[in-house]
DNA sequence: GTCTATAGGCAGATAGAC
DNA sequence: GTCTATCTGCCTATAGAC
C-alpha cells in the first residue's frame, strides 16, 4: 500500500512542498512559479495541479507543514534535559542553522509578502507566529524562575523580542554574506538573557 | 523653468516614486507592476516607461531617493541637542512613525526578496544597511563614552542587534495589527541600552 | 499520476502618433 | 510627456488522452 504512508507525507507532493519550501524561503512566495517547480522535479506543471490545486493550496500546505516540522522541534528541546539558558541557545540554533542553509524563516517570508497573500494563509502564518512566541514565552518563564534566565519586564515582552530580533538578523543577514549578522544578535540575546556572572 | 528643480525630483516622476515606494512597502518588489502605478496615477504604462526604462531602473531610484531621506532624517537626528539616549529613541521613532503608515522598511522589503534582484539593486540595498549601522554605532560609541547610554561589547554588533531587532519586528508586525510587537522591541532595545538607574 | 495542448490573463516592454 | 496599439513571454489553470 505505497498511497498511504500514515503521518509522514511521502512520494511526489512532498517532493514537491520540498522544492517549494527552498524556493519560497529563498525567493519568497511571489518569486517563485509552478515552472520553477516542475522543471526541477522533472514533470510537467499540469502534474503539479493534481497535487495541489493552486499556488495558494500549495502555500496553505507549506506553512501547515513547516509549522509542524518547527512545533516538533520546539517540543524536542522542551522535552530534552537541559538547563533553560541551553534551551534558549538550541531554539537560536534553529535559526541558525535555516540561514546557513541560505534560507530565511519561511513564515518571515511570508510575513514580509503578508498582504499578497489570501486570507487561509494569512491565518496559518498567525498560527505558526502564535505558537512560535507561546512555547518561547514558557521557555523564558521556567527559565526566569528556576535561575539560568534573568531578564526584566513580561515573558510576552521578551519572547516578541526575541523572535523580532532572529527574524530580522536573518532578513537583514541576507544581503551580507554568511551568518555573522545573526551570530552577533544570537551572542547579544544570550548575553541578555541568560544569567551570567558578569551581570552587574 | 519647471523642468529642473535641482535637489529635490519633483513631477510625475516623483509620484510614480511616490505610488511605486508604498506599493514595495507593502506589497515587496514582486508583488506590484507598473499596471498598479499606472492604474493610481492615472497615465499609462507606457508612459512610466518614458520616466524609468525599465522596473529594474525604477528600484534602483527607489532605493537612491528612499536612502537619501533616511540619511538626511539620520543627519537631523545627530545634529539635535540631546542626550544620545533621547536620539536613540528618536532613531527607533523612523521606524514606528513608518511601521504606523502600515508599511515595512523599504530595504527590509527588498532584503526579503534580495534573491530574485538584479546586482545594482542589491548594492544599494547593501549600501543603505552600512550606512544605517555605521551611523547607528556612532551614536552608540559616542552615548557609551559620554553617559547616557550602557551596554557591553563592540558598538557594530549591538547595531547590527538593533537594526535586526527593529527589521524584525516590522515584519513581525504585519500579521498582527498595530504596533504592539514594534513597542515591544523598542521598550526593550531602551531598557537595554539606557543606562538606566535599575541596571543591577 | 503524468502527459500534451491550450486557454486566458497579466507581466514588462516597445513603436510610433500626437 | 502621454497616448494607442501591439508584442512577446510567462503566469496560473484546465481539458482530456494515456
Amino acid at each position: 500500500m505505497p498511497t498511504s504512508r500514515a503521518k509522514v507525507q511521502a512520494g511526489t507532493a512532498a517532493e514537491i512542498l520540498d522544492i517549494a519550501e527552498r524556493l519560497v524561503q529563498r525567493r519568497g512566495f511571489n518569486g517563485f512559479s509552478y515552472a520553477d517547480v516542475s522543471s526541477e522535479l522533472g514533470i510537467t506543471k499540469a502534474a503539479l495541479h493534481y497535487h495541489f490545486a493552486g499556488k495558494a493550496e500549495l502555500g496553505e500546505s507549506l506553512i501547515s507543514r513547516y509549522a509542524d516540522r518547527f512545533g516538533a522541534a520546539l517540543a524536542a528541546i522542551g522535552a530534552a534535559d537541559m538547563p533553560a539558558s541551553d534551551k534558549l541557545r538550541a531554539y537560536c540554533d534553529l535559526y541558525r542553522r535555516t540561514l546557513l542553509d541560505e534560507r530565511m524563516c519561511l513564515c518571515g517570508m511570508l510575513a514580509a509578502e503578508y498582504n499578497t497573500l489570501n486570507e487561509p494563509m494569512r491565518a496559518a502564518i498567525v498560527k505558526f507566529f502564535d505558537q512560535n512566541q507561546n512555547w518561547l514565552a514558557v521557555l523564558l518563564d521556567e527559565g526566569r524562575r528556576s535561575g539560568p534566565l534573568s531578564f526584566a519586564g513580561p515573558v510576552e515582552q521578551a519572547a516578541q523580542t526575541i523572535i523580532a530580533a532572529l527574524e530580522g538578523a536573518m532578513l537583514v543577514a541576507r544581503p551580507y554574506q554568511g551568518t555573522a549578522v545573526l551570530d552577533a544578535v544570537i551572542d547579544r540575546i544570550l548575553g541578555d538573557f541568560g544569567a551570567e556572572l558578569s551581570r552587574s
